[in-house]
This record gives structure tokens, C-alpha cells and sequence, in this order.
DNA sequence: CGGCCCCCTGTCCCTTGGGACAGGGTTGTG
DNA sequence: CACAACCCTGTCCCAAGGGACAGGGGGCCG
């Protein structure tokens, strides 16, 4: 574990009292951190740009205005490139740890982490190790690879025919899962579905632009 | 403003850190406060059994385990007739808002919004004086009453069929008003609409137990 | 008043969706 | 091996969804 080198830290979240949180048990327990917040994607942009980069972006997923936290933090990756980057979810969905491993991000926190854990990972990653939360082996979902995979397709208003061209396979396929995803979801439609998805933090609520749909 | 009377406070949420920073802010400027914390509704449950009823129960929407923030103040309300009932929400969805009201809840609090006035709202609640956040004019969907209406059922499953029997129009009009949303949300199928709904946080995401759609 | 917005309705038509019934394949585990 | 998951497929059928085209009515505002 490291702790001699001071180390600067951006923490990006909209909540007020979560970002104080943050700090003042940072500021307790890791004093070599200095922390700098911001409430959204563009301050934060501005905030690395006149204030020096940071050796750790943190940034929550859902944030207001136009860059969710993974839009924020592709676009620092670019600028940059030596900045850990991490994403913070409030959802206990651990499909984010799956993007956010996907998207080249340094590890993921869910608030409901306990600080001891906070701090842990926090280290870590600054020693260059990335931090993902241990797999619960329960995905919380309950859904198998392929249904996930299908449902999130549907929730990007995705037809069954459609699926089925990209998954390869049968559009009576895609059926048949859909008929266990609504079981599962005890949904009857796929709206419905869609719905409780949302609710249950089966899919991740990121603005889709729905690429291939339109 | 009322500064003299202690007021016992119990805070029900599952991100640590964000319990921490709303303890340690209301320490500092509202010592005259008590604050207990729990992690979610059985727990907070347990809490007021055995250590006595609270002036002020403030709970988290989303809460893991069986009751969501609704629910659990529900039962507090039951329970506890005379502690003054309070929702917070990490979205921006004003509509949480209003279903707070319709609960019978004292006040809801976005967690965006600024220490300072969460406080004034904490004063202001333990005077008797429900508090809600100040409707920003913009309902943030941009979606008509009607419109919003509909979404809401569509998000539960519910077939155009049941939806223009339960608003006592014609099934046309249903389509009608679905093309509408269809196009202000940038969607082609309910399907996505509500994707795409959920993730712009202008529905809420409750788990819906769909009472008349099974 | 004219224009704009919201709400409501109709007909025609084709595409999708989803259930019921009935299979076959693989992998892995007790 | 038997059993359980998971994945894939087929056919038949009917209900539901959604677009195109074409209207009418009320309310509010310049």
C-alpha cells in the first residue's frame, strides 16, 4: 500500500452531501489526498483544464447535462491519458463493473461500498491495480448471459427480428428467451419487462441513441 | 426557524458515505439534532422498536431488501403516527415529488440540492411545515399531462386496450398520444420509450407489482 | 380574429409480438 | 448415467402495435 505520495483526486457527483461525504472521510482516513469536486461532466472538464490534470477522475455515473459519467470519462481518457479513471454508480448493478471494465476504466465503486473498502480501492488504484467490486458471484439479476444480452437490446427498442440478424440465430429464438426474460422479470410484455428492468437494476439506465434502430 | 428543541432524526440509506456526510453536515450546523443512520427498512424498522420513535424519519426511495423507501415509510407512518415522514431521492424526477404528497409524506428532498437549504427543509419539517422542493417550472419530461399519464401505464405493461378503458377514451387515442411520446422521446416502440424514459428519470422507477395487468 | 397547442376520433393496413405445443442440442454435476 | 440448465428451432394462430391519412373540438394568446 502506498503512502507517502501526495495524491490528487477529482470527484465528480451531483449530490452535494455525497461529494462532503467523500471528502471529509478522505480527508480522515487518507490524508495525502487532495480533492477537488465538481457537480457535472463540463465542470469537471473545466476544472482539469485550468487546474492541472489529476492522478484520479472519479465520476458518478449519472450525472445532469449532456455527458453521463462514462461520456465525462472517455473524454478524459483522451485528454487525459495518465489519469486513473473511475466510475461511481448508486445502483448495485454490477453489469456498470462490466462497462466499465469494457471501457478501459480503472475500477468501479458502488456508493453502497463500505469507506473501509473506499479507501482500499482508492489505494490500489493508485498503485496502478484496478479495483472492481468482488463479484457476488449473484449477478443480482437473475438473468442468464443471453437474456441480459437480449433485454438489453429490447430496451433499445430493438425488434426480434433485428436481434436475431445480430445475434445469429432464429427469430423464434429470441422469442423463446423473451418468454423466460418476462418469467424471470414476471413481466408480460416487453415495455413491461423493460420497466421493471429499470427498476430492478437488471439494465443500466444510460441514454442509448439507439444506433441501429432508427 | 425553531433552534431550541432536540430533535431525535433517523436517516435511512444505503450509500455509507452519503449517510456520513449528512450526519456530519447536520452536526455541524444543526447540532441541536440527533441523528441515527440505518442501511435499509428492516434495519430502520428494528431501530425504532427498540430505541424509541424519532421526530423526523427521512428514507431513501431506492432501498435494498424487501420495502423501498414508499413502503417503508408507509409502514412508519402506521406505526408511528406521530414522526414526521420524509422521502429522499437521488433522481431529478419531480414526480417523486408529487407521489410524496399524495403519500402523505411531510417533504421529499432530492439529494442535489444544496446543504443549505436541506437544512431550512429540516427546520421547517420539524415546525410542522411540509416542505418540497421548489418546482422548477420545468417538469423536466416535456412531456403533456396526458402524455405523462400514459407513459406511466405503459410502463406497467398495460395494453393500449386497458389503458384508453381505464381513461375513457377509444383505443385510437391511445395510439395517438404513444406516437406523441414516441416521438419527444425519440423512440419507435413503447418498448424503448420506456428505456428511454427511465433512463431521462421521467418516470419513476418503482417496482411495480402491475395490479391490474396480470 | 387567426394561430397554436392539446385532446379526441375514425378507417385501412401491415408488421410485431407473444402464447401453445413440440421438439433437439450441449455442458456440467450429483 | 440421469438430471438440470441453458441454448436453439419449428409451426400455427391470433391479438396487439404502430404508421399513414384525415378529420373535429376547446382553450389560450398575440
Amino acid at each position: 500500500m502506498n503512502l507517502i505520495a501526495r495524491a490528487a483526486v477529482l470527484i465528480v457527483d451531483d449530490h452535494p452531501l455525497y461529494r462532503d461525504g467523500v471528502v471529509q472521510m478522505l480527508a480522515r482516513r487518507a490524508p495525502n489526498f487532495v480533492c477537488r469536486t465538481a457537480n457535472h461532466a463540463e465542470e469537471a472538464l473545466d476544472l482539469l483544464q485550468r487546474g492541472g490534470a489529476c492522478d484520479m477522475v472519479m465520476a458518478d455515473q449519472r450525472l445532469p447535462g449532456a455527458l453521463d459519467g462514462f461520456g465525462l470519462l472517455e473524454r478524459v481518457g483522451a485528454l487525459y491519458p495518465t489519469a486513473g479513471r473511475v466510475l461511481i454508480s448508486g445502483s448495485e448493478d454490477t453489469r456498470l463493473g462490466a462497462q466499465a471494465r469494457e471501457a478501459g476504466l480503472m475500477g468501479y465503486l458502488p456508493k453502497s461500498l463500505e469507506p473501509d473498502l473506499w479507501v482500499q480501492a482508492l489505494q490500489a488504484m493508485l498503485d496502478g491495480e484496478p479495483w472492481f467490486p468482488p463479484v457476488n458471484s449473484n449477478d443480482g439479476s437473475g438473468l442468464t448471459p443471453r437474456q441480459a444480452m437480449i433485454l438489453e437490446r429490447i430496451a433499445t427498442g430493438q425488434t426480434n427480428k433485428v436481434i436475431a440478424r445480430e445475434l445469429g440465430v432464429t427469430e423464434r429464438t429470441i422469442k423463446y428467451h423473451l418468454g423466460e426474460i418476462f418469467s424471470r422479470a414476471k413481466a408480460t410484455s416487453r415495455a413491461e419487462a423493460v420497466a421493471r428492468a429499470c427498476a430492478l437494476g437488471w439494465i443500466s439506465p444510460r441514454p442509448h441513441p439507439s444506433p441501429g434502430a432508427r
